[in-house]
DNA sequence: CTACGTGCAAACGGTTTGCACTAGA
DNA sequence: TCTAGTGCAAACCGTTTGCACGTAG
C-alpha cells in the first residue's frame, strides 16, 4: 500500500501535480474496494470531496495511468479501477442483476490462447492490437 | 434482409408493437452500416427521425433483442447494433485513435477456450455466466 | 510567495418525458 | 376507429467549467 502511494505519487509528480489528501483518497477507497467502483460510489465513500474535485482528479489520475474507466454495460454509469499497471492483468465478472463488478484473473492458457487470437488478427486485418478487454457477464452468486 | 425484416416484425408484434417506417429505417441503417453505430451517427443518417423517436425506438428495439447497446471505451456515447440473435457471435476491433467498432468473428479456437475458461469460472467462484464480450483495442489500418 | 487544488454554483449536453397530433392495422 | 407512434419543447441529471478562496511546497 505504501508502495502503491509511493508509485502514484511520482507519476502525479512528474505530470508536474501533487499527491493531496483529495487524491490519496480516492485511491485508498479504489484499493480497499479491490473491484471497479462507480463514480456515485466514490462520492459516496468520500463524502468530504465534492463533486467537481473528483471529477477532476480522476482525469488527472487518469492522465497519469494511475487509475482507468471502464465502460459499463448495466447503466449506472461509467466506472473506475486502479490502472492494470498497479494491479495486474485481470478482466471482469458482471453481474446482470445487480450491477456489480468483480475482477477475475484468468488462467494463463487462457491469456495465451488470446494472443495467439489477437496475432492472427493482426495479420489478416492490418489492425494494431495493443490489449483486449474480456467481461463475462451473467449472475453473480448472491442475486441467483 | 427481407429476412431480417420479418424477424423484426415478429419480435416487435409479439410486444404489441408495431413495425414503422422509422423502426425499419433504424434497422436499415444499422444493417447496411455492418458495425456498430453511435447514438449521434443514427440521428444523421436517419434525419428524417426526431431525437426522441430514435431513443424510444432504440429502446423498444432493444426490449424485442433487436439490437443491443455497446458501451464504447472511447467516450463519443454508447453504441448500438443489431443482436447477436440476428447477425451471429462476434466481438469487436476498437480504434483508440479514429474510435470506430469493427466487427470481427474469431476462431472456433478461441470461442471454445473462452467457453471452457468461463466453465472454469463458473465452478470455482459460483458466479452464473451467460455470455461473454470481447473487444480488442488498439489503432485501426487507417489510423496508422 | 506562487502555483496548484478546492468548493460552490452555474452552465452544458446527452437523454427522457409530457402533451397534442399523426398514422398504422 | 382506436391504440400506438411521432415531433416539439421542456425537464432531467450526470458532468464540466468559472471563479474566488485555500493550501502545499
Amino acid at each position: 500500500m505504501d508502495e502503491l502511494h509511493e508509485v502514484v505519487e511520482q507519476r502525479l509528480g512528474s505530470a508536474g501535480s501533487r499527491y493531496t489528501r483529495g487524491r490519496r483518497r480516492l485511491v485508498d477507497e479504489l484499493c480497499t474496494a479491490g473491484h471497479p467502483l462507480t463514480v456515485r460510489e466514490l462520492l459516496h465513500r468520500a463524502e468530504t470531496l465534492s463533486t467537481s474535485s473528483v471529477y477532476r482528479n480522476l482525469a488527472i489520475l487518469e492522465a497519469c495511468r494511475v487509475v482507468r474507466q471502464i465502460p459499463s454495460l448495466s447503466d449506472d454509469g461509467v466506472r473506475v479501477e486502479l490502472h492494470e499497471d498497479l494491479t495486474g492483468h485481470h478482466h471482469h465478472l458482471g453481474c446482470s442483476s445487480c450491477g456489480d463488478l468483480v475482477d477475475v484473473v484468468l488462467p494463463e492458457e487462457i491469456e495465451s490462447a488470446l494472443a495467439r487470437a489477437t496475432a492472427e488478427v493482426e495479420s489478416t486485418t492490418g489492425f494494431r492490437a495493443e490489449g483486449h478487454r474480456l467481461e463475462l457477464f451473467g449472475t453473480c452468486h448472491s442475486c441467483q
